[in-house]
This record gives structure tokens, C-alpha cells and sequence, in this order.
DNA sequence: GCGCTATGAGTCAAGGTGTCTCATAGAATG
DNA sequence: CATTCTATGAGACACCTTGACTCATAGCGC
């Protein structure tokens, strides 16, 4: 990427950034303006758009500083590995940047191509994790699914998504344990 | 409500409310302004002023108008019931319109204590709903649930909800399915 | 036909946006 | 340390949008 090496630039960079991802946790996309991003960096106007000429490029790269929950690669004993991701996954999404930039991700792709594109990078990692470690399970015999792979991250995801983003509230460790209990028959605990 | 029986009155508020649902659907919430809804609906800048002084109540009025998937009242047998309306909740939801708000409402409602309210209203009425006819079919015997009854509609909307608005796929019959056979154990078919 | 009123076109000030210039401070180089 | 380069901040500028107002007009109920 941008390799400059000027600490001034780097400097300027950094603090607009930071900046942009305060206004969007604490305002929303809409307020991730120059001017605003300006004021809040404590940098010149004309130096954000010297960096982002547009404010979508700048509001994009903001939200890519939230680390998303993705899951890790799998490992086995299977079960044990889903237990402790979708854990994760869960107390990742109910931190108000993490929830701020998925349901702004979720909205804006509607309308915003380079949205939609980290949307679906976004699903498929998800699904292709989920799919491959349930395929090795399946082959180890550690479980039988009772729904096609793909489904998977819909099942499994979809109600630690709702629940955070819907609902507002956490997903809890029973919620997670049956979720997990219901994609198959188990044979190991 | 507003019961100014002035046609002229009643028009221009239609085709406000039409152009302005047009433009959420198309450009998305931030397209909804003064100037944009007047043009659309062929009406003066003045004349939304009249009827919505500010944008944001007629972005959630024209949110209104859009029918979103809520459950009918519960009948028997519930498992007939569950497939039904979960089939049309997810058809509705396949609707670029209901997406659209639906989106929109868990995104906004981050920031927009109006928009949280309707977030609220919506998942505490699915949730009752779920949990009425749960707790009826559990009394009736025709099922034993295998988590809390208030898990219900996280378990069984949100894979339908993600499947929706983050895979942008279709919620297939063999996961809604799925679902319903996982959320308990059926004594009926 | 006659009041009444919502409308549309227009004006206007205020504020935000995009673009440019220029002096300056900070960084790299010798 | 001196010199050169460059990113910066402040400001100026035209442009557009927003919010608020006026007023003649057309459509409505009576």
C-alpha cells in the first residue's frame, strides 16, 4: 500500500483515521464528513482531502481498522473449536464498534458497491470456514449434519448476528450450546 | 392520526411518501432530503417542508409504509403454523423493499433513539409471538422445546435473517425446516 | 360563484463542500 | 549545521444545499 515513510504523513494519517472511527461508533456513517473528520483529527481540512478525496474511500478504510470477528482456522476436536469461536464471535459483537460496523456494512451494501463487495468477502469467509471444518468433523466422524454445509453459517451465525443486532442482547453460552447440539448428531461430547 | 380531508392534502402527502420509500429503496436512507423527495414526487421543495419539516421523520414514515414481516396470530397445529409463516418471512425478506428497511432500521437504530424504538417494537413483537405459540404447542404436547422459549426467535429468524442480508441468498425450505425440527422435539409430523 | 387553503415558484441568508494558493514547520540529505 | 524538499494549516473562493420566508394561483368545499 502507501508506503510513505514521512512520520508527518503517517501522523496525519493515523489521526484521521482515528477520528473517522470515533464519528462513525459515535454518530454514523453520515457524520464521517471532511469537515467533521477534520475538527476531530486536529488536522487541517485540506489535509483530509489530500488523503481521501472522497469520503466514502475514507469511510471505508475507517471501518477496516474494526477488527471483524472472522472465525480462526479450524482445529480439532471440532465441537470444542465451534464452542470457543462462536463464543468469540459473540462477545465480538457486542462491542458498539464491531455492531456499528457490521450494520453499517449490512446497509450501505445495499446501495454502495465496495460495500457489497466486503460484504461478500465478509460471508464467504465465514461460510468457507465453517464448511471446512465441518467437512473435516464429518470425515473424522465426529458428527453427522442434519442440514447441508452451506447452510452452516446461516444456521450457526445468523442467530448470534440477530440476536446482537436485533434483539440487542448478548448470546448467551446456552443459546451457543444448543445451536451447536442442533447442526448434528455428535458422537463425541 | 391526520385527518385533513383535503384531496389536495391527502395527494401531495401520498406522492411525498411514495417518492421518498423510491429513493430509500434505490439510493438508500441518505438520499431521503428535502430537495430529492420533491423532485421525485413532482411536488414543491416547500410543500415537504409543510407536511415533514425535518428528513428524518419522513424517512421513518416512509419506512412505515413498507409492510415488514411480522408473524400472524398463532394457530394449531404450530408446527404448520412455524413453516408457514417463517416461509413468508423469508420471501418478504427476499423483497428488495423489506430489505431494505430492514437494514436500514438495525442500522440506524445505533444512532436514532426514534429508529431504536421500532427496532425494539419489531423484535419484542416477533419474540412474543414465538414465545406464545411455543409455550401453546409445549401445552398442548405437540412439542418439548430444547432451549428457552425467549431464544425462540433468535434461533429460528436470525439464520433466515442472515441468510438475507448478509449472504444475500434465499432461505431455502430445507433450512426452515431444518429449524423447526432442531428447535425441539415434535411429537406431530 | 365565493371564500378558504394548500400549493408552487421564487427569493434570501446561512452553512457546508470542493478547490486552490501560499507561507511555514518539520523531515531527509549532505 | 545548512540546504532542500514536502506535508501541512490557514485562508480565500465559488458553488451548492438547506431552512425559512413571501405571494400569486389553482383547487377545494360550501
Amino acid at each position: 500500500m502507501n508506503t510513505d515513510p514521512d512520520p508527518r504523513f503517517q501522523r496525519s494519517r493515523q489521526a484521521i483515521l482515528s477520528a473517522a472511527r470515533e464519528l462513525l461508533l459515535e454518530k454514523g456513517p453520515v457524520a464521517v464528513t471532511h469537515a467533521q473528520v477534520a475538527e476531530r483529527a486536529g488536522v487541517g481540512r485540506a489535509t483530509v482531502y489530500r488523503h481521501w478525496p472522497r469520503p466514502d474511500e475514507l469511510l471505508a478504510e475507517a471501518m477496516a481498522t474494526v477488527p471483524m470477528p472472522l472465525l480462526d482456522n479450524p482445529t480439532v476436536p471440532t465441537r470444542q473449536w465451534l464452542t470457543r469461536e462462536l463464543t468469540t464471535l459473540a462477545q465480538q459483537l457486542e462491542l458498539a464498534d464491531v455492531r456499528a460496523v457490521a450494520t453499517t456494512l449490512a446497509s450501505t451494501a445495499l446501495w454502495d458497491h465496495q460495500m457489497d463487495a466486503r460484504r461478500a468477502q465478509f460471508a464467504t469467509i465465514l461460510a468457507d470456514r465453517l464448511a471446512s471444518a465441518l467437512d473435516t468433523a464429518h470425515d473424522r466422524g465426529e458428527v453427522t449434519l442434519t442440514l447441508p454445509v452451506r447452510d452452516a453459517a446461516a444456521f450457526l451465525v445468523g442467530p448470534i448476528y440477530y440476536r446482537s443486532t436485533i434483539e440487542h442482547g448478548p448470546a448467551g453460552s446456552t443459546l451457543i450450546e444448543t445451536l451447536i447440539a442442533a447442526i448434528g448428531t455428535w458422537t463425541t461430547p
